[in-house]
RNA sequence: GCGAGAGUGGCGGAAUUGGUAGACGCACUGGACUUAGGAUCCAGCUCUGGCGACAGAGUGGGAGUUCAAGUCUCCCCUCUCGCACCA
């Protein structure tokens, strides 16, 4: 055996070993026990970056250490290929999406296959082929048929940048999520799901996944944001018409005084047409649609309305509240009418000492004696009920309950429940996409493509448009039609569906990729679903994961699928991140632009010293990447997965250091110079299998380690996921063997030391895989060591 | 503001059920081997005092429970992440 470890001669030769002897290749054995696990898929960008790398080495320790232990092991990988970054490569490049996409997955597949990883190939899904998204445009189709998608007229995010609409949940703080731009309200047509029928039950079975991190179990909870409470109706004075409000406190209806409307109510601009207040109105409502979202919600934000003219009736006690617009009433929450109350809200009190507008106390606490003019602020606890009438003298949390019934009762409300989770909005005005399967025909108005006509494709020569209308609404060809039902004249739909449709139900693809009479082949789902192992970055903790959560219920209400939630166990792991370095003249620099002289760190560029900045995740922007191709050139697949898994437990932050990668190396040096040490005298002898009595001295306490070091290393693989402590307890081992100093010629020496190689070489396969093939076949083993 | 998580040597991090705090690695120091080594092997490495055996302190801070606390309870501080005018 060579004296030195050679990853470049060792780890081609095991790819192409596991590709031809098809060892990842898996098919349903209903007498194994399953195991399916699933990693996040990948956007087609170009290139791996470390997050990935980190992401599918987890992964693939977990699938190759089940296959090991027996399991029948389904793991896939494959494309989130749609969106927009391959839009803007289009137009930037003169090229077009679909050849940068496809280009891109063949770079980045040999990247992977580059690092080893345990996929099933023959499985590989790209969400952008036809055969793909023809299956999602029937399940679009069959949940049109459901009443579950829908088409409204209503305000969306629109990002002017991406010249596309934004569903809530990718707006951050007022801004894209992909490219930052400020997210401004416009109305339009839209196609919806009605994932708002499931909130109840999303939220339930949150307490039902005790394989998810609570971290995330609690986002999705706090995104649904069930509140409890009642809608009330008030009559508008001299008018037909009522506003209904959702309040969580009916117990203070009647010190409710006044009635706030979102600037983009409905009724705004109805109630002050032709009063003195129209002008007044319109400005604001006018001023409040260029504001910034994210400066609106702020709450420290100033509160300020106007007075719409019009006035309103408390159902409870007849008191004329007036109506204002006000800018704290949000139309995306509730109904988008507050009823406020400000002895007991703080934002009705900031309004109503603002505007000179009625506090009535209704709730008071004990040992106080609070009225409209002696209160520093609402009082929002709990008390003794008063001015109201026949509810006075009871709590207020007796009072919730009495009221509710009293205008159940009366018909003036009834106890109801509010979500915070809107339906999602799924129509994207953008080329690389799925088009949504439907037809406008002027006489039977949307009628479904029939499903015979499926898949509708893309059409090839789009003329992509740098920051115009829906690309396809250009396309004569693509647009006109008949329609299916009168086989007049029509329209396509020119939408696309959000790229978060085909990441929600990818997973059950993978059970049969090539099915061809459906979305998945029934048996091949029912027998590997639900997903017992996910592993993924948390930035999906809500957006991909509680699409994916929906679609499932979606499915197994259709019956289409048996399980209702997709992934049985959920990790999240932590970020790569590394040190940012700057330069006074060039700004941030990349890792290969900074000299480390004995001086300090120095810019290639100018020589000036170079600052060294906090620990951020990597990032483009940032310039602290490194690309994982170069670790693999200097150091190989194994040594690059070493150092992912040990440098920090998965589920927390990972700090690059070039050192750790060193240290990584080094171990598998030590531990290639122990073979080729003892290969010759091992080579010919069993391993040793006996008592632990019958040896004596280090041979002893060796044999004992050994076990001690299986049963940490499988505890930890399977159990914890912690990978960094499993390695450490083979780094042990090692150390053992080296200050032991054992003889060659001891009795029971080589077959003892035999024993400990292939112990080790069994415990490392599942994290450097191509090394501890390369040993075990050196032990004279014919058969992968996975087997 | 609400919710979740975290705080341990110079650094990354161990300590699975309350039982020797600091495993393993990095960095550093010393030694061995060597023409040489930035390779390798061995040893040291929490802080303070001491040549030393050793003594004292020590897991963000403060109190408590316990024979025993990094771990449990209470209060406080700091950091990270998520949500945030949610009526």
């Amino acid at each position: 055996m060579e004296e030195r470890y050679n990853p470049k001669a060792i780890e081609p030769k095991w790819q192409k070993f596991w590709d031809t002897s098809e060892v990842f290749k898996t098919r349903e054995i209903p007498e194994k026990d399953k195991y399916y696990l699933l990693e996040m898929f990948p956007y087609p960008s170009g290139k791996i970056h470390m997050g990935h790398v980190r992401n599918y080495t987890i992964g693939d320790v977990v699938g190759r250490y089940k296959r090991m232990r027996g399991f029948n092991v389904l793991h896939p990988m494959g494309w989130d290929a749609f969106g927009m970054p391959a839009e803007n490569a289009a137009i930037q490049n003169n090229t077009h999406p679909a050849r940068w996409t496809y280009e891109n997955i063949d770079a980045m597949r040999a990247q992977l296959k580059r690092l080893g990883f345990s996929y099933d190939w023959d499985r590989e899904v790209a969400t952008c082929r036809p055969e793909y998204y023809r299956w999602e445009q029937w399940l679009f189709i069959k949940m049109y048929e459901k009443g579950m998608a829908y088409r409204k007229e209503s305000y969306v995010n629109w990002c002017e940048t991406c010249q596309t609409v934004l569903a809530n949940e990718q707006v951050e703080q007022g801004s894209c999520w992909r490219c930052g731009e400020t997210v401004r309200q416009k109305k339009l047509w839209q196609w919806f799901f009605r994932i708002t029928d499931y909130a109840d039950d999303l939220l339930e079975y949150c307490d039902q996944l005790p394989g998810w991190p609570e971290k995330v179990t609690t986002m999705q909870k706090n995104w649904i944001g069930k509140s409890v409470g009642a809608e009330i109706r008030f009559r508008i004075e001299n008018r037909d018409e009522e506003i209904t409000v959702f309040t969580t406190r009916q117990d203070t209806v009647f010190g409710a005084t006044f009635m706030c409307l979102a600037p983009e109510h409905p009724l705004v601009a109805e109630l002050s047409q032709g009063t003195d207040q129209e002008a007044a109105v319109n400005e604001f409502v006018e001023r409040m649609s260029l504001q910034d979202r994210s400066d609106r919600a702020m709450e420290t934000y100033e509160k300020e309305g106007v007075f719409t003219g019009a006035y309103c009736i408390n159902p409870m006690n007849g008191r004329k509240m007036p109506i204002y617009t006000a800018n704290f009433a949000l139309m995306a929450y509730g109904t988008g009418a507050v009823m406020s109350v400000p002895a007991h809200d703080q934002r009705d009190f900031d309004f109503a000492r603002k505007y000179g507008l009625d506090i009535v106390v209704v709730v008071q606490p004990e040992g106080e004696n609070f009225d409209g003019t002696n209160m520093p602020e609402a009082y929002t606890g709990e008390g003794i009920m008063v001015n109201s009438g026949q509810f006075n003298g009871i709590s207020n949390e007796e009072a919730k309950e009495e009221i509710a019934a009293y205008m159940d009762k009366n018909g003036i409300g009834r106890k109801t429940v509010s979500f915070r989770l809107r339906d999602w909005g799924i129509s994207r005005q953008r080329y690389w996409g799925a088009p949504i399967p439907m037809i406008h025909c002027p006489s039977c108005g949307v009628v479904p493509v029939p499903e015979e006509d499926l898949p509708i494709e893309l059409p090839e020569e789009a003329d992509m448009l740098e920051g115009g209308k829906s690309p396809l609404s250009t396309l004569d060809d693509f647009v006109r039609t008949t329609c299916p039902s009168c086989s007049g004249e029509a329209r396509r739909e020119t939408d696309t569906m959000d790229t978060f449709v085909e990441s929600s139900w990818y997973f059950d693809r993978y059970c049969s990729p090539r099915y061809d009479q459906g979305m998945f082949s029934r048996e091949a789902v029912d027998y590997w679903m639900p997903v017992d192992q996910y592993i993924g970055g948390v930035e999906h903790a809500i957006l991909h994961l509680l699409y994916s959560r929906y679609f499932t219920r979606v499915l197994n209400d259709l019956g289409l699928i048996s399980c209702r939630e997709p992934f049985t166990r959920l990790l999240t792991q932590g970020m790569v991140c590394k040190e940012t370095t700057a330069c006074p003249t060039h700004g941030f620099l990349f890792p290969e632009q900074v000299n480390w002289i004995d001086e300090g760190p120095n810019c290639v560029l100018c020589e000036s010293p170079v600052k060294i900045g906090r620990v951020e995740k990597m990032s483009k922007s940032k310039r602290n990447v490194i690309d994982p191709n170069v670790l693999l050139d200097e150091y190989g697949a194994d040594t690059t997965r070493l150092f992912c898994l040990f440098a920090a437990p998965p589920e927390r932050d990972l700090e690059w250091s070039e050192q750790g990668v060193e240290g990584s190396f080094r171990f598998l040096n030590r531990v290639w110079r122990m073979v080729a040490d003892w290969l010759p005298a091992v080579k010919d002898v069993e391993a040793y299998d006996g008592s632990p009595d019958e040896l004596e001295g280090d041979l002893r306490d060796l044999y004992r380690k050994i076990h001690d070091t299986i049963r940490r290393v499988s505890n930890d693989i399977e159990e914890r996921f912690h990978f960094n402590t499993a390695i450490s307890a083979v780094m042990e081992l090692v150390n053992t063997i080296y200050s032991m100093e054992l003889a060659q010629d001891t009795p029971n020496a080589p077959a003892v030391m035999r024993r400990a190689i292939e112990s080790v070489t069994l415990l490392l396969a599942p994290m450097v895989p191509h090394f501890s093939e390369e040993i075990w076949s050196r032990l004279d083993y014919q058969a992968s060591v996975l087997l």
